[in-house]
DNA sequence: TTGTGTTTTACGACCTCC
DNA sequence: GGAGGTCGTAAAACACAA
């Protein structure tokens, strides 16, 4: 008796008169799958898919104990066709598909379950990518934005700066600055003009933070302004800004925020349009249709 | 030719649904 | 409980570089 196949499969191509074993058997012994006459041999086995090619594989059968046989072209063809219509197999199509290519039921069962699992696999990859595609590019856009209240930080601190120096010396100058006096000169946003208090220069992620803080908005805001009101009036929406800006200016970012609080409708909110641009993509031909995909 | 990595076929174990 | 699903894995078949 030879065996073959290290998941239990064997083949007796010389026991109990003209009948052989074929199939596979247990780890713990329950007998054969099947017992197969000669005859039935040439009508049931597994592995050829037409009279010819058993024919022609008869002599390498007799040399060899059971071999695994790659379905040929053409069955992989209707198995992929039907595959695409319905990924799931109902047993009428089964066995229609298994007589049409000339092989066992099992062996198309067997076939779809296979390609089930390659298709997911394959369909993870897509995610993935998709996912991380998206995530890249939701960073580059914050970063941007923390550069941009980098900026606005420090023409903030440049102005408050500018603003306490001429409350300390309201005789210096005649006139009060005008508006495009009052921007900042500093192209570098990593680098905050004048002396800044510690606490500002540490303070750059947060919304509470000082940027302004209450002693010289106090200051500001004390009557005894040097500025008219509308140089006032400016400084102030600045300040609003920066601060509005803060605190409004990370749409995504909140939308993600949501999205974590509730994790299980992965289809929806933001991701949604990672999961409809997927399947637009397979659906513009990448040769897997989603149409039947069902997510889980 | 041979060693090695990948793909394909097939199975057992386990899970879910009817 | 049976049918059919997924998951993990073994092993044959295949591809390809050295």
């Amino acid at each position: 008796m030879a065996t073959t196949g290290g998941s239990n499969m064997f083949f007796d191509a010389s026991c109990n008169g003209n009948m052989i074993f074929l199939g596979h058997r247990d780890p713990v012994f329950r007998g054969p799958r099947s017992f197969l006459s000669i005859d039935d041999m040439s009508r049931k086995r597994p592995f050829f898919s037409t009279h010819e090619e058993l024919i022609e594989e008869e002599f390498y059968d007799e040399q060899l104990p059971e071999k695994k046989r790659r379905l040929t072209t053409e069955q992989v063809h209707q198995l992929e066709k039907s595959f695409e219509t319905e990924n799931k197999l109902e047993p009428d199509r089964k066995t229609e598909l298994a007589k049409k290519l000339g092989l066992q039921p099992r062996q198309v069962a067997v076939w779809f379950q296979n390609r089930r699992a390659r298709w997911k696999t394959k369909q993870l990859e897509r995610d993935y990518d998709l996912l991380k595609a998206s995530y890249d590019s939701l960073l580059s856009d914050y970063d941007d934005v923390v550069k941009e209240n980098m900026k606005l930080k420090s023409e903030v601190v440049s102005l408050t700066e500018k603003l306490q120096a001429k409350e300390m010396n309201p005789k210096e100058g005649v006139a009060g600055p005008r508006h495009d006096q009052l921007l900042p000169h500093n192209d570098n946003p990593d680098v905050i003009e004048g002396p800044v208090k510690a606490e500002d220069r540490l303070s750059s992620d947060s919304i509470g933070s000082a940027i302004v803080d209450e002693e010289g908005l106090q200051l500001v805001d004390s009557g005894n302004s040097y500025f008219p009101g509308n140089d006032y009036s400016y400084c102030m929406d600045l300040i609003g800004n920066v601060q509005a800006k803060e605190k409004n200016d990370y749409p995504k970012m909140d939308l993600i925020q949501s999205e974590e609080d509730d994790c299980n409708d992965v289809k929806s909110g933001y991701f949604s349009n990672v999961f409809e641009a997927a399947e637009n993509q397979n659906q513009d031909g990448d040769g897997e249709s989603l149409g039947w995909w069902v997510w889980s």
